[in-house]
DNA sequence: CTAAATGTTAAGCC
DNA sequence: GGGCTTAACATTTA
């Protein structure tokens, strides 16, 4: 569920059943104000990054999953204790199991910079390098994780890209070639249309060519796993072939 | 059976 | 407040 691709393949699922359908009934264990949004309609279903957007005329429900969170259409699949939200359609329910949900009042637009999703068609690589600029010091790794400039890129991704572009993970942005700090915004978001096509092929994982991967496809040699920057998460790189700038 | 993992937030401390 | 550490949440898989 988590990285951007499935949130976006959980929008793609639930836009066609439920936009434009009235919310008559809602329960479950989230800690949110359900009577302000019984009865009324939900106008649009969008994502950020990892964040699923359900908006309503004067609020959006934001669900995130985090790690473990999931959904489904009608069926009740999950424990009692998990459920956090159901919402009651007509003809149709939509339930959500231990997600982290959020009200947010107003406009969603005051809410998001849309620029900064890497799967949005708002998606502004220029703004991105424009906010790397500001943090010379940081490691690729935490940068690629960093929501405010690569929504949507997690773990995977981010140990995938790193592979596809040859570069070490703890490279500081400072330390980049132009024309690496150029692929490194391509392909976040390039990578993360294949890691969307694949996911919906149910291929993803024999895709994955770092991502708890043992040895480098390439060279042949032991990978290196890594609890790498600031971040402290799952690193897996080839010391050979992903170049350390200095 | 145990540990670890596709993630984020809040509380506590210096 | 900044910046860091830790805990909390809770499911699935190896």
């Amino acid at each position: 569920m988590p990285e951007g691709p499935s949130i976006l393949i959980a929008q793609q699922a639930i836009t066609p059943v439920f936009k434009g359908k009235k919310i008559l009934n809602a329960s479950g264990n989230a800690k949110i104000e359900m009577v302000e949004f019984i009865n009324e309609k939900i106008i649009d279903v969008r994502t950020w990054g990892k964040h699923l957007l359900l908006c309503l005329p004067t609020e959006t429900l934001r669900i995130h999953f985090l790690m473990f969170g999931s959904y489904s259409i009608d069926k009740h699949i999950k424990l009692d204790r998990s459920l956090r939200l159901k919402l009651e359609c007509k003809e149709h329910d939509l339930y959500f199991y231990t997600c982290s949900i959020k009200q947010l009042p107003g406009d969603i637009n005051e809410y998001y910079d849309w620029k900064a999703d890497v799967l949005s068609k708002a998606w502004d690589p220029k703004a991105a390098r424009k906010k790397l600029k500001l943090i010379p010091n940081e490691m690729v790794c935490d940068a690629l994780l960093n929501q405010e400039i690569f929504a949507g890129v997690g773990n995977i991704i981010k140990n995938e890209v790193l592979y596809r572009i040859f570069l070490h993970p703890e490279t500081k942005i400072k330390n980049l070639p132009a024309r690496k700090l150029t692929e490194l915004i391509t392909q976040a978001r390039e990578y993360s249309f294949d890691f969307l096509k694949w996911k919906k092929e149910f291929t993803l994982k024999k895709h994955w060519l770092a991502h708890t991967k043992r040895t480098c496809l390439r060279c042949n040699l032991p990978f290196i796993k890594k609890y790498c920057g600031k971040t402290q998460r799952r690193t897996f790189f080839c010391k050979n072939c992903q170049l350390l700038y200095k």
